[in-house]
DNA sequence: GCCAACGTTGGC
DNA sequence: GCCAACGTTGGC
């Protein structure tokens, strides 16, 4: 897998709302529902054929367990007009839609969570933002040397 | 623009 | 359940 691209996103999701066998049964999915606005610039400047790290979070333990791929860039979330969604925002108008979002599709699932507690022991705060305390994003951009580390782990536990 | 109060995320 | 670390809201 020489020629594989690297890895430059992480996306948290918990796995009692949408997990990486969700994905793998529907294969691909928009990733609606980010209300944060760090986040959802980041993932504006996604671009098709990004790869991109499932991590599964608020469960036991909580690490990375999958790998993704845009397919997809700037779609309009449309959880944010259903009045019925948990994700529904008043304040967004459909003529200037607040919130937008990439469709993934599913690339495979590791033999293995990628614990945090090992990836905290692999990295410095500085290598990796997901580790530094108080990072609540759920869309995080992963540096490539730090990818390439992780993704070297990954494809040997597999 | 400041900042206090409040809400959310997510590891532990 | 606790709590740290943010982000958001809204009064001023």
């Amino acid at each position: 897998m020489a020629s594989q691209k690297l890895p430059c996103w992480l996306m948290k999701s918990e796995p009692d709302a949408y997990s990486i066998n969700d994905l793998k049964k529907e294969k691909e999915t928009i990733w609606d529902g980010i209300r944060n606005y760090q986040a959802r610039n980041l993932m504006r400047t996604m671009q098709i054929g990004d790869q991109v790290f499932f991590y599964h979070s608020n469960c036991k333990p909580p690490g990375i367990i999958g790998l993704m791929e845009v397919i997809e860039t700037n779609l309009i979330d449309p959880t944010q007009f259903d009045d019925q969604s948990k994700y529904f925002d008043p304040k967004s108008k459909r003529e200037n839609p607040r919130w937008d979002c990439p469709r993934l599709k599913y690339v495979k699932t590791y033999g293995e969570i990628l614990s945090l507690k090992e990836i905290s022991n692999i990295f410095t705060p500085e290598d990796l933002i997901l580790v530094r305390k108080g990072n609540r994003l759920s869309v995080i951009p992963v540096i490539s040397k730090v990818a390439k580390k992780l993704l070297g782990i990954l494809e040997n536990i597999e």
